[in-house]
DNA sequence: GAGCAAGGAAACAGATCTGTTTCCCGATGC
DNA sequence: GCATCGGGAAACAGATCTGTTTCCTTGCTC
């Protein structure tokens, strides 16, 4: 009997989705097979369908457990940093620099995935976009804790320079976009505090 | 005889490439298969093989399509606008509205061809490499033009708005992010002048 | 020990993938 | 008229894809 079968059904269906994630972020959607998945996973394909109707399921799971990811370790990382609000928000821009210099990062995976499947699955492309108005709505949340002038847009402006840091560190391999952001994030902060 | 079998072989290079591009863009690059390519282009299966060794060749030609394309039309628009070279700085972003609108648009092609190729294509990630340095390399001319007092960092800043806005502009298919890049391009522009 | 249920291994089905090859048709040059 | 050649249609090869099914082993319960 393998390690694996030793584990409870529910740890089996993390362990799943944890590998499905792993291959998805580093070779793509397509290209990663569910041979190889069940291969990595060391479980039986019997197995991979009994937790998931279709690969399809399969990554909607692993997008959502990336969406609780995020709320629960990155937001807390911004949220635990940081004097007062206008240093979270800055804050928001170091801690992209270390999710860029984890060894697993292959970009966001919610924008890969609407590259694969914009068109041919709706489903993924509303977890994407539920994704992106999440982070939005975070990065709103500071803004309006720290007093913004213009809230709504100081938000707009900081998302943008978080995806442009996010899609640079990816083709680029270097975290270095995210102390750009950072720097371009501190002069936006500026503005809309000057104003007040 | 069909009327494409009609046209000289350059031509139906070209046609081959324009449809690939097409159909890559929209539906991802595994997700088209060969067959779909030649279905809509007309050719036959044995032409195309004529013309691209592989199917990854083909990719790597419709990349470089696309970055000529970016090269004579999109820096053409931008430099052929605006009064001063200030002015041309800002209009990186209402050209990247226009281009945004377009029928056609999902995406940068190369975020979505690093995020299926990075690691299985070294050429495919080179290539889009080559292309983000390029436009950096663009933003940077505008920026020296201009007479920034660090033109080095204010376009690496620009570049990241012009990525985040690209991105958010495919996930949400919505313009609206040109703007709201603009309206921050125009704030970091700003700064970058008054210090002068 | 007997029965039961979970799950691994692997065959299988049917579709699709990339890439090659064969055959044939039609246009063009001489 | 005839030879040549480009190219379409389609078969083919071999691999891989998703998803199903079968068989068998193993551990647990009673």
């Amino acid at each position: 009997m393998t390690r694996t079968s030793d584990l409870p059904a529910a740890s089996r269906r993390d362990h799943l989705i944890q590998t499905a994630g792993r291959l998805f972020a580093r070779d793509g959607f397509h290209a990663t097979g569910i041979d190889k998945i069940i291969l990595e996973a060391g479980v039986s394909k019997k197995t991979l369908y009994s937790h998931f109707r279709s690969k399809e399921e399969l990554i909607l799971a692993v997008l959502r457990v990336h969406d609780s990811a995020f709320r629960n370790h990155f937001m807390h990382d911004v949220e635990k940093n940081g004097r007062d609000a206008r240093d979270r928000l800055a804050g928001l821009f170091d801690a992209a620099e270390n999710w860029f210099e984890e060894p697993g990062f292959y970009g966001c995976i919610f924008i890969n995935a609407v590259g694969e499947y914009a068109q041919a699955s709706p489903p993924i492309r509303s977890a994407c976009q539920d994704f992106k108005n999440m982070m939005r709505a975070f990065i709103l949340k500071l803004c309006r804790e720290a007093g913004a002038s213009e809230p709504e847009a100081l938000a707009d402006e900081l998302a943008l320079l978080f995806e442009g840091a996010t899609v640079t560190a990816q083709v680029s391999g270097s975290s270095h976009a995210a102390r750009t952001a950072k720097r371009a994030a501190l002069a936006l902060i500026g503005e809309h505090f000057s104003r007040a």
